[in-house]
DNA sequence: ATAAATGCAAACGCTTTGCGAGTGC
DNA sequence: GCACTCGCAAAGCGTTTGCATTTAT
């Protein structure tokens, strides 16, 4: 086994840690380094992918020309705050029967499926002066 | 007014013709290479950029990593094969009221929504060894 | 001359990999 | 000594931009 895998660990324990979801790597990066005295880059990606592998976490695409993880049991959707970024997580998922549809309608055999809404979170939704 | 210009104006006829839909600049590149004797990438990109910024097309994440541009009149949501990568549209939007849905149970005021589904088409579903 | 389109090459942002050094066992 | 983690630096990949050239008016 392993030993001593600091940056690894803090990784891992980031996911494990709080509410929340949909890590970017800059996030993790950004967290790691804060936690211990510093982290590279690519160490973060490294522990990031290797938990992908397992199976741990699972990639997901917000549009934001960034990967994202988060922990992989259930299957659920997004939505991201156009304004601060902000990502939620959409309780069900409304599209198990839409893929059926989808099927039905272009012969495709649907395995899955990506959507992201986007829009405003409360908060941003209030103040008069967005970005 | 501008005076010849034989990519930009391949690469608008691209999307005025035909049922392709989703272009990359990679497709739009290479086919304005082939009607052309030649085009540069970069050229492609000015000129789809620019339809862009004048609201002639609009561009789409497929999740493959790459930018991909159609026609931007309809809203409607797309199937890519995750054998072939070929891409077709779905008909209907099944998320109208789903978007009403989300912003109920998240607080989110959702102002558009980003839907891929995945699966294998047709023709890829049918041969039994895909890549 | 002027304005515009093009090609070329390089910059960029983010992800990914090669490699050498440090370190528990 | 071995296996493993880490950091650094550089490579990749796709997108974007700067700049000099060509060309139709």
């Amino acid at each position: 086994m392993p030993r001593p895998s600091p940056v690894t660990d803090v990784v891992k324990s980031l996911f494990g840690g709080e509410a929340r979801h949909a890590w970017s790597l800059d996030e993790l990066h950004e967290a790691a380094r804060v936690a211990l005295g510093g982290a590279d880059y690519s160490t973060v990606f490294r522990a990031v992918s290797a938990m992908e592998r397992e199976g741990a976490i699972r990639r997901i695409d917000l549009g934001d020309g960034k990967a994202h993880y988060e922990v992989g049991d259930d299957h659920h959707e997004h939505v991201r705050c156009d304004s601060c970024g902000q990502v939620a997580e959409v309780p069900g998922c409304v599209l198990e029967d839409a893929a059926a549809g989808v099927q039905n309608s272009t012969g495709f055999k649907v395995t899955s499926h990506h959507l992201v809404f986007t829009g405003l979170c409360p908060a941003c939704a209030e103040t008069p002066s967005e970005l």
